[in-house]
DNA sequence: TCCGAGTGTTGAAGCGTTTCGACAACATTA
DNA sequence: TAATGTTGTCGAAACGCTTCAACACTCGGA
């Protein structure tokens, strides 16, 4: 291995020259900055992490905590993923992989040995566990998702509530005045899924303030379940010209369903969903999505920034970004008016 | 931070002895040792990665390398990387993340700062431009796919053949004897994409060793050519009652050919896939599927035992793993022969 | 009684960086 | 011209760990 030594002697300076000139922490003079760079190159020189890593007491290494849970939408994750990795390498920082199956154990470990500056928690639920430990660890930590309470934490997430809201009045904007929701299982509403119950208010409250009405039901992921939700609605609400639904294994039956009942989409029935944006995409539907690299770039940046003792705030929430396809279409041509 | 030597004089002892109670080198008499440990334990001291990497030129870090090219199949990847990490935790080893697109810069970067022991290099091709790199690099590397030429290297991989002899097998053991292959789009085949080829070789070889008649045909990913491929197949070979698919994208448009030719599936046409096990557990066909976790594993398991200086063979082949499902049944049962 | 062979433990010397204080050499000001 | 900065460079001391050589012991055996 070449070290640091070689590389001053190759160049006629002493080691710590060398050091600074790699760091920039001091002048150097154009010549002697040249002349060991050429010796850097030419040894093909690479600072030992581990000694760096002793020197200065940080590793330049984030954790990324993968919960790999089931359910989670896995290219959705790999999206934050990468757009995570390549932030962190802008910013000149490594990036090592945590899975949850290590669980607390693990996070102790990599931090209490030095690994890792900080963590990047991907995936975090309303009452999750990591919290309290990453709390209590002190280690700078930025989370993906929105946790009970985030005073003193980091936090970034989708605005569900916006995103809720975005979903009407792109509705409205069309025309529509009598709009339904079809939202998750009820059992993520009973276990108190923070972004469920969020982007349903964002909606209701949207909905009051258009002055339009609406009707919300759960679905489960069995196509009779959804049947039956869908006409519970129609029947609630027979006016009604569009459909909002927060439920991705729901999705394929909705348009399924509203066939069955006789509502062609988006003539008799304009439907938005939210959803990741290749569901949406395969099946033509206008959507509202999670803008993954967005938030797994803002994610690593908040950490960077923590990092080197910025203040961050305790949330950030992101816009949502709607993509008009297919199922949307203006109330003013619907056919049943005609 | 809590160091050895804080250990050391909290447990009467010298840091050396502390050092050889963690790793054993040494022996230590168990008054001692329980001592130390306990003093371990009430001090919450974890060694410091970056100083024992120093000491050890070890960092006990690999560097796992994902392409995230378009078109990997991101399920059957986590699943490969979970495993893989598991496995590494189960040694003692973290893992660094390295995307592809820090390319040949990456690798070079982190084995030259000696963060990392070792490559794990997914997603291999037959003419990766990471491989000559590896070669050269000397570090350990295992890789999971199959390069051109494999000598000095250490690759894991499907074994395609006895997949494409497998599917032979399961279906001539129930009683077919015309058996059809749908292949790739054709432009893989060009590309000389190796397991392509070689699941075809493997088919063939297998049809001829037991006697049955096989026709081939490459499949583009949109529903006419898949229809007009699944006809010409039919024409060419009347009495075909199976059919083996090696094409992930075109699997949904079979079912519907084969309905649209007035075939039932499995009684008219059994189905054999070759794909990952979601999508056919999803449509319910009998499958060969890529034993991701096993791969991720053995895979890891090698590149420790490289690490540890044990010679490994350049090429391990998994077996492929059948699953039966309801898209094959024995030729007996055929109404069509009723 | 002395010797040689274990055992268990220690002190000190690395490992490759960074960084602090010191120090020349030179430029600026009084 | 002397005092004072400024700039560029250096030597040495950390950083926290491992590991080698050395050193006390104890224990049989001669």
């Amino acid at each position: 291995m070449v070290t640091i030594a070689d590389v001053a002697r190759h160049a006629g300076v002493a080691p710590s020259t060398v050091s600074y000139v790699l760091t920039g922490k001091r002048s150097i003079s154009p010549q002697t900055r040249t002349k060991v760079r050429e010796s850097i190159r030419l040894l093909g020189y690479h600072p030992h992490a581990g000694a760096r890593a002793l020197a200065t007491s940080r590793a330049n290494v984030v954790a990324l905590v993968l919960p790999l849970r089931p359910g989670v939408h896995l290219p959705v994750l790999m999206r934050f993923v990468t757009a995570a990795v390549t932030t962190a390498r802008r910013h000149d920082m490594d990036v090592l992989l945590v899975t949850a199956d290590q669980g607390a154990q693990g996070l102790r470990r990599v931090a209490g040995s030095a690994q890792v500056d900080g963590f990047l928690v991907m995936d975090v639920e309303l009452d999750d566990d990591r919290v309290p430990l990453l709390r209590q660890m002190g280690q700078p930590s930025v989370l993906i998702g929105r946790p009970a309470a985030v005073k003193g934490l980091t936090c970034v997430d989708l605005d569900f509530e916006a995103a809720g809201a975005r979903c009407v009045d792109h509705l409205a904007d069309l025309g529509h005045r009598y709009i339904g929701f079809l939202g998750a299982p009820s059992v993520v509403y009973q276990r108190n899924t923070g972004y469920a119950q969020r982007t349903m208010a964002g909606f209701g409250a949207a909905a009051m303030r258009r002055g339009i009405a609406s009707t919300a039901l759960p679905a489960e992921d069995d196509y009779e379940s959804v049947l039956a939700s869908v006409r519970s609605l129609l029947r609630t609400q027979p006016a009604m010209t569009a459909l909002v639904v927060h439920n991705e294994a729901a999705l394929g039956w909705v348009a399924g369903s509203l066939r069955a009942l006789g509502r062609r989409v988006p003539d008799d029935m304009a439907v938005v969903a939210i959803c990741p944006d290749e569901l949406a995409e395969q099946m033509q539907l206008t959507s509202v999505q999670l803008p993954a690299e967005e938030l797994g770039r803002q994610a690593m940046e908040l950490l960077v920034a923590r990092l080197n003792g910025h203040p961050t705030a305790p949330l950030t929430l992101l816009p949502p970004k709607l993509s008009g396809r297919a199922s949307t279409a203006p109330r003013l041509r619907h056919r049943g008016t005609a």
